[in-house]
DNA sequence: TAAATCTGGATATTTGATGTCCAGGATTCG
DNA sequence: CGAATCCTGGACATCAAATATCCAGATTTA
């Protein structure tokens, strides 16, 4: 009855996305990426074919090729790059315990879960890539444009 | 960066939690917990400790012994089970990829999680065990006479 | 054509959940 | 008291999924 479940390359991914944002129209190697963060670039890139997949990301293959932010950063929801990598499963799978307990046709256990999974998800989607855009910066105004500069 | 995880082990605690609700203050073994749900005796019952420990449910050992419900069951939140099976991790715990990204002092993607997994939290300490209960009956006013006549 | 870069599948490694086992200790009952 | 019942807690085995690596194409730039 895995409920939520969250790895570690939405982690990756949600950084990827911001770098992306602040990279601009200069597509960035996903080499670049995985160095700047210094993560196992073979692995990193399915994260970013996965990203890719979801249309939050487009490639460009080549020399002076990589990554690019597909679409405004205000449109990408938390919830569609935790959708894109991790996938959307879903929400949960029961384990079916049903013999001999309360079962009819409602399961109690099962809608409270669904409840809590929903109210988690609509919190995601509601925090866009700009909202974290925004957040950095008023911490850190130089932050984005350093970023870029080290990937471009 | 593992924000919300939840094993099988809660959704078997908290059919056990209910059907010792019903079952009321007549002490049901772990055995016939696992036997009435299908399920390992030997892994049972190391979720039954764990709601032990957590003051949620309490044994006797000894012929005619067993498992019993050591709090009514309007004061037994979905949360209080979950956090006794499955621990009540800190929340997330993140990967600091800090090498070079935006990092300040906080950190936007950290917060915007954090919301979220709270969310999650709230909804399921908003329900208790007799929401369930009463959930049940509902749908089958005799299922828990029946399951209590099974288990005792 | 050569270099750079992505794509996608196959496969290995690691981690954590799941499941098993056993050597105690407490309690009840005869 | 002694035997049966039942819990406790730790050590250990197994299994599934996340993590990580590798490679043989395909695609584009120069
Ligand atoms: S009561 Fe049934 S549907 Fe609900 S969690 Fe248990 S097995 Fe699943
Ligand atoms: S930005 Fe830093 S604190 Fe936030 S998720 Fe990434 S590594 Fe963790």
């Amino acid at each position: 009855m895995v409920v939520v479940k969250m790895t570690e390359g939405v982690e990756w991914a949600l950084h990827c996305c911001l770098d992306l944002a602040w990279a601009g129209d200069t597509p960035v190697p996903a080499a670049r990426l995985a160095a700047h963060h210094g993560l196992p670039p073979a692995y990193l890139t399915k994260q970013l074919q996965a990203l890719g997949r979801a249309g939050i990301v487009r490639s460009t293959p080549g020399p002076r090729g990589g990554y690019l932010l597909d679409r405004p950063p205000h449109t990408v929801t938390l919830m569609d790059v935790v959708a894109a990598v991790d996938g959307a499963d879903p929400a949960f799978r029961c384990t079916e315990i049903r013999a001999g307990g309360p079962h009819t046709t409602r399961c109690a256990i099962d809608t409270a879960m669904a409840r809590a999974d929903l109210a988690w998800r609509r919190e995601l989607a509601a925090r866009t890539l700009a909202d974290l855009d925004a957040d950095v910066r008023r911490a850190d105004p130089d932050a984005p444009a350093a970023t870029r500069a080290r990937l471009t």
